[in-house]
DNA sequence: TAGTCCGAGTTTTTT
DNA sequence: ACTCGGACTA
């Protein structure tokens, strides 16, 4: 019935995925479990549309990542010409961005907008709440990024502060009052600056639909197809809503068992409804797993058996392979790493490069001791998750004046370069600011150019901060000069490296840094481009790579499990699978909290194809390297009951043999007490 | 007013 | 082990 050759993406596929990618439906809701073939289904599809006519600039493709993202559009590029223009394909916050660019300074609503990272906006709610001066009151305020996440929360899942403060910031109780009324100030300051942060890309996408240009936006695409559904909020499906026009196409692709975003307001109800909020809607699911042998799917089956909220899927493997998953126990942190390095050299040896092989872990810190053991052995890795390389001060510290330089007016900005000088604090930075004219967008100023009455010299600066002063106006004359980032960021590096000596430690870490930023900078033509996606699509990985000679090179993956989504690895490598790690100490508050760590659980373990290594270690020392060895025993995950452990190779290291079984049977009041007595 | 020292409180995961 | 703000000194 059909020709393959003609259609070369229908190639290897299975029943189910067929009448995914054919299907015409107007909407379509494809149940994928864990490499179920999702990604391959979905460049498919696109191929598909592609062959079928489609312009490629009416698909709209929305990814978790901008790497899904590009991934996607390549396989399908792959498998068909696409001419013409770029299929639509990012995160819902990329697209969004791209879509009010268009449509809000065309109707000059907004004008031109800088946006800002989470990390600009706790720093924006801190100045708000510094300058209303709630401190004085008896109570002292949550941290500014606990503040920050508060409001994110808020907004995402639309709820009032009254509801979401008691139920999943109880610590915060007390502070409702005078957190509305730092959020308010936060808000009006935002509107002045034209300030955009990351929540507002979406709340302005869908005001946008609500008003005159919501037919213009809605006829843009003919498909719409929709990635890792089950990790998008409230706000995000209302969006997919007002996108719908009578003639398009929706396809949504998700898995209820890989929910794991909850911290950013994702909803599994959005998978759940979708049937019931676009009627009529086809329904695909697909269960034949081409990615893990049988008894690590045995495994993870029988993880997810333990969720008391599911749609009941049992993954079948396609491919054959009877290595049972193992799991070691170890007699501490130290000897984790040891065996973990072990375990990665004995599978390169066998032939599997670092690359394919990953070490997964519940948070950024937990590798900690391990990046240090691998460094020391010469095994070269790249980390995704955890602190993210534009969140460190000194990047920001250098991008801020790239955004001096796009944006004059950039508030912020000013605000962090001015305090870079020597002898120039908040309050120096501030009155500069204003002798400057650093001001409110759009409103009529003495001058238009504060940048340029800064390179002139026409502000007075304290002695102290003159040399350096000189330095920067001579680095931002230079710039306006210079056509490219690359060759901007150099001259900024170059006044950088006072402050740099200066404020912070590990000056030659942190000047690497800055080298991999101008590496990035260079692929740019523009510097807008190069800001935003700084912001709206950062760089996902850190690593011990000294530069981009060496990327060619293998290297091993370390990743947060939360990172590691969608992807897979011939072999994997699951840290620290201690209760009060897995799950995190942090989210064992209710039983929805601790059923979504069950779930980040059953994502790690889906992501190995043929081996896979749970590491348990017994004892977690309360000083890291300190010269006591005062420790306490762990606990194994409570998610590895006893039909979950049968499916498990059990292994000790000798060292680990060694305590009595009773003693690690009582642990648990003493990882408790450790723990809890961490924060008092 | 910048920079330093001290004490109190602190929640992970990411766009 | 960190951040943050307040008090204090130069």
């Amino acid at each position: 019935m059909f020709d393959n050759d003609d259609k070369p993406w229908l190639e290897g596929l299975n029943p189910e995925q067929l009448r995914a990618v054919s299907s015409d439906a107007r909407s379509l809701l494809v149940v994928a479990g864990a490499g179920t073939g999702k990604t391959k289904t979905l460049a498919a599809r696109v191929a598909r549309l592609i062959d079928d006519g489609v312009p490629p600039g009416r698909i709209l493709l929305l990814t978790f990542t901008r790497r899904a993202a590009r991934e996607m559009i390549r396989r399908a590029e792959r498998m068909v010409a696409a001419g013409g223009t770029a299929i639509w394909g990012g995160t819902f916050h990329a697209v969004g961005h791209r879509l009010i660019r268009s449509f809000a300074s065309r109707a000059s609503t907004l004008g031109d907008f800088t946006i800002m990272d989470q990390a600009d906006s706790a720093d924006l709610i801190g100045l708000v709440r510094s300058e209303l001066r709630l401190e004085s009151t008896a109570r002292r305020m949550p941290q500014k990024a606990t503040l920050t996440s508060i409001y994110s929360a808020a907004v995402n899942a639309a709820e009032p502060l009254e509801e979401l403060v008691p139920r999943r910031f109880p610590w915060c109780e007390a502070d409702v009052a005078s957190m509305s009324e730092i959020f308010r100030g936060y808000v009006a300051r935002k509107r002045r600056h034209n300030l955009l942060d990351y929540d507002d890309l979406l709340l302005y996408w869908r005001a946008l639909l609500d008003g005159h240009s919501g037919d213009a936006m809605r006829d843009m695409f003919d498909h719409i197809l929709v990635d890792e559904y089950q990790d998008t909020n409230a706000l995000q499906a209302d969006i997919l809503l007002g996108m719908r026009s009578s003639t398009d196409r929706l396809m949504v692709v998700g898995d209820d068992a890989q929910s794991i975003y909850s911290f950013r307001s994702a909803d599994v109800r959005n998978i759940l409804d979708f049937p019931d909020q676009h009627p009529g809607c086809e329904i695909v699911t697909l269960e034949s797993n081409y990615r893990s042998v049988q008894p690590i799917l045995d495994c993870s089956n029988g993880v997810i058996a333990q969720a008391k909220e599911r749609h009941t899927k049992e993954l079948r493997a396609v491919r054959s392979g009877t290595t049972r998953p193992s799991l070691l126990t170890c007699m501490d942190e130290a000897e984790q790493s040891q065996e973990v390095c072990r375990l990665v050299l004995e599978h390169l040896e066998s032939g599997v490069a670092l690359h394919d092989q990953a070490v997964l872990f519940r948070t950024g810190h937990h590798s900690a001791l391990l990046e240090v053991e691998l460094s020391r052995r010469n095994i070269p890795f790249v980390k995704f998750g955890g602190l993210r390389f534009v969140e460190a001060a000194h990047v920001k510290d250098v991008v801020c004046m790239l955004r001096i330089l796009e944006n004059p007016h950039d508030e912020l900005a000013w605000f962090r370069t001015l305090q870079l000088l020597e002898g120039v604090g908040a309050a120096s930075a501030r009155r500069l600011m204003s002798e400057l004219g650093v001001r409110v967008m759009g409103e009529p100023g003495p001058d238009d150019d504060p940048l340029g009455r800064f390179i002139a010299g026409e502000v007075k600066v304290p002695k102290q901060a003159m040399a350096e002063v000189g330095t920067l106006r001579l680095a931002f004359a230079e710039c306006r000069r210079a056509a490219d980032v690359a060759s901007q960021l150099e001259g900024l590096t170059g006044f950088y490296e006072g402050p740099l000596e200066r404020l912070y430690d590990s000056p030659l870490a942190r000047r690497r840094d800055l080298e991999e930023l101008a590496g990035l900078a260079a692929g740019y033509e523009s510097r807008s481009s190069f800001l935003v996606d700084m912001v709206t699509d950062p760089p996902a990985a850190t690593g011990e790579l000294a530069g981009p000679p060496l990327l060619d090179e293998d290297y091993l993956i370390l990743s947060t499990i939360h990172s590691a989504k969608g992807a897979e690895w011939d072999v994997v490598h699951l840290i620290h699978a201690a209760d009060g790690m897995i799950p995190s100490d942090m989210a064992t508050g209710d039983a929805q909290e601790i059923e979504e760590e069950l779930r980040l659980l059953y994502v790690a373990l889906t992501r190995a194809r043929d081996y896979l290594y749970v590491y348990f270690p017994l004892r977690y020392h309360h000083r890291r390297m300190g010269l006591d060895d005062s420790h306490s025993y762990a606990q194994l995950s409570r998610f590895f009951a006893a039909p979950v452990l049968e499916s498990f190779e059990r292994r000790w290291t000798t060292a680990a043999r060694l305590p009595e079984p009773d003693t690690v049977a009582g642990a648990t009041a003493s990882v408790d007490a450790f723990l809890s007595s961490l924060w008092p």
